[in-house]
DNA sequence: CCTCTTGTG
DNA sequence: AGATGCACAAGAGGC
């Protein structure tokens, strides 16, 4: 109970949100933190007097460890099959609510053949989940109580579908991505073994794996006890000693502006899901399937014989060693290399490697998206809830999961038609606002590059003032192959460009590109000053840094090893543009979770694609949300930051996603 | 389980 | 001399 004694001994209780402090992290603290579980010592509560007796010391302990457990791995649609909470080092309860009775357990393991790890013969007295909830509700959504749990925005998302607002919250995972983004994983597992120094009990210890796995609620309550409360103590743990590292580190702000806000506004987006048109993903996945046959039987007459078409290996020894086909190059392997580049130029010598390309493009349609995303609908909405993760990348980006639905096509006619099977609900719209050209005009402020930021104050096209200003080529009846290469190299510099990159981009010679980039950098040398001073910066200290602070380590950057530092040198190049991009949309999010309700719409927040979100609103509200989600996104960045280009969104609203861009 | 390939920003 | 644009997730083949 130290954290009771050390907002008892301070002179601030715990009040509002970030007001929270652990007890400072020198001398005993530390010691009890990274002391071994003890899962012997964790109490199962299965009577409300005793649930009522934990929760009256949570209340006066001001932060609690909590850990829930349901029914699926998915969180929409699940039900709550535990709860675990800590206050201190060993000292967890685990509340069971939903576990399964013998009888029924019997027969699940049963038609699971086997059983998972000795199961109790009966899961014991439990408190009926609507007499827990009730009792539990006064502390889940207490503002002067913490509550902490690793991956929060899980608990958060089952705690809203049985109507409790979980908050105000702190995540360990969270708190580690703004310290250590770029350097680590930050997955449970990892941040126990690195700050904790003792591994956790898998969860397969209580589910089993493989075939034999079984669900949640049909394990044994002293198993499922040893689990869960140690993820709440495990979690509590890591928070008091990594929360007193954001202020050392003057990271506070930038974990309290762009990750806490996250997992409610994730979770509610998740649990919106956005239909699919089922038929529609059926009907294309036909037509995919059988051009698919068409091109295979023709690959095979030009192969001379059948082959496995999907199989590159197969495909390498027909085109390079039977056809005896020239310009073959070999993977890191050893294998042919036959990817798309590869077949392209072969197409120019033999008709076979254009029939694999078409081939590749629709089953890779077929298999990714129209087979996989009937697959995804959720039977109990109908529609499909993508997962997302917060930190996951080294930018700040978010990345979304089973399914992702930040890769969906849009570039060729054939992906496209995979947009127009997301579907508004019926009197609804989809709107999608994006943001325009954001890197690159982050570029512009932070490089301070006169000529672009004046090209953006314009509104003129990025990419022909460029072209302009580089070849010096009036932009009026600009042909379009001199804008595709100012293209290419913006895009390039992006990314931290070399000669031997751009000319594979724009199929040209080395030597080209190389002076197309001199000549990029001698009319915007503010861009080269930056790009050395940002190689500077990271090579001084490890990491670089948003314009809002947010702090990226960028592994490599200080290696010995020429090429593990140049890749470095360019990830610390791409980072401070990308994770800027990554913060702003995080911002506008957040805001936007806010403002749709007191603007009095009823429009819903669905995805976020880096640059872009999507909403659903009725039709009549469609106009009102375009304009509004114009206004929050184009003033995310303020006040923490004062960009000196306009940010510009464009916002369109259709009956498809496709229809909406 | 790793490699290759390809979809997105 | 040799490798050489950033950030991801997912499916399929093959060991």
């Amino acid at each position: 109970m130290e954290i009771v004694a050390a907002y008892a001994a301070g002179a601030a209780a715990p009040s509002a949100l970030g007001d929270h402090s652990p007890a400072p992290s020198n001398g005993p603290v530390v010691d009890e933190v990274e002391t071994a579980f003890q899962r012997e010592a964790y109490k199962i509560v299965r009577d409300l007097p005793a649930l009522e007796t934990y929760i009256a010391r949570a209340m006066a302990a001001g932060a609690v460890g909590i850990d829930t457990e349901a029914d699926g791995i998915n969180a929409v649609g699940a039900s709550i099959v535990g709860i675990a909470l800590s206050l201190g080092a060993n000292d967890a309860i685990y509340i069971p609510l939903g576990h399964a009775s013998a009888d029924t357990r019997a027969g699940e393991l049963f038609a699971a053949e086997q059983p998972p790890a000795e199961a109790a013969p009966d899961a014991g007295p439990q408190i009926p989940l609507n007499a827990a909830l009730p009792a539990l509700k006064p502390l889940l959504e207490a503002q002067g109580v913490l509550k902490i749990g690793m991956n929060i925005k899980w608990d958060v998302a089952l705690f809203a579908q049985h109507g409790i607002a979980l908050g105000p919250i702190d995540d360990p995972m969270l708190i580690s991505y703004a310290l250590y983004g770029g350097l680590d994983a930050h997955d449970k597992t990892s941040l126990v073994e690195k700050h904790l120094g003792h591994g956790l009990t898998p969860l397969a210890d209580v589910v089993g794996k493989g075939k034999a796995q079984i669900g949640f609620e049909l394990a044994a309550p002293e198993r499922a006890a040893a689990y869960s409360a140690e993820q709440a103590d495990a979690g509590l743990r890591l928070w008091r000693k990594l929360k007193p590292a954001l202020a050392q580190e003057k990271l506070r702000t930038v974990y309290e502006t762009l990750e806490r806000p996250m997992p409610a506004v994730l979770a509610a987006m998740e649990r919106e899901g956005i239909r699919i048109d089922p038929l529609m993903l059926s009907q294309l996945s036909g037509d995919f399937a059988q051009r698919m046959a068409q091109y295979e039987s023709e690959a095979y007459g030009l192969a001379g014989r059948e082959f496995n078409i999907g199989s590159p290996k197969q495909l390498g020894e027909i085109l390079f060693d039977e056809l005896k086909l020239q310009g073959g190059s070999k993977t890191k392997t050893g294998a042919w290399s036959t990817d798309a580049s590869i077949l392209e130029t072969l197409a120019e010598e033999h008709n076979l490697p254009a029939k694999v390309l078409e081939w590749r493009q629709l089953s890779k349609l077929r298999s990714t998206y129209t087979e996989a995303l009937g697959q995804a609908i959720n039977p109990k909405t109908g529609r499909v809830h993508t997962s997302y993760a917060l930190a996951s990348t080294t930018t700040g980006r978010l990345s979304s999961n089973d399914p992702n639905l930040q890769n969906i096509p849009i570039r060729t006619e054939e992906g496209r038609r995979i947009r127009e099977a997301f579907i508004a609900e019926k009197g609804n719209l989809l709107v999608s606002a994006d943001y325009s050209q954001i890197e690159l005009r982050l570029l512009a402020h932070v490089a301070d590059i006169p000529q672009l930021k004046q090209a953006f104050a314009d509104g003129v096209d990025i990419h022909a003032r460029t072209a302009s200003e580089m070849f010096g080529v009036p932009v009026e009846g600009m042909p379009k192959e001199i804008r595709n290469n100012a293209k290419a190299i913006n895009f390039g510099i992006i990314y931290g460009i070399s000669a031997f990159g751009l000319a594979r981009n724009l199929g040209i010679e080395r030597e080209e590109a190389g002076a197309y980039i001199k000549k990029y950098f001698e009319r915007f040398p503010g861009i080269r000053d930056y790009m050395e001073a940002t190689k500077t910066f990271a090579r001084a200290n490890g990491y670089v840094k948003t314009i809002f602070g947010r702090r990226i380590w960028v592994k490599g950057v200080q290696s010995k090893n020429a090429q593990e530092r140049q890749f470095g040198e360019r990830q610390a190049i791409n980072a401070p543009l990308q994770g800027a991009a990554a913060d702003i949309i995080r911002r506008a999010m957040v805001r936007m979770a806010e403002a749709l309700p007191a603007s009095g719409l009823s429009a819903r927040m669905l995805l976020q694609v880096h640059d872009e979100l999507v909403f659903e609103a009725p039709a009549a509200e469609a106009e009102a949300l375009c304009a509004l989600a114009r206004r929050v996104m184009e003033a995310a960045p303020l006040p923490a930051a004062s960009l000196s280009v306009p940010l510009t969104v464009e916002a369109k609203a259709g009956a498809t996603w496709g229809a909406a861009h």
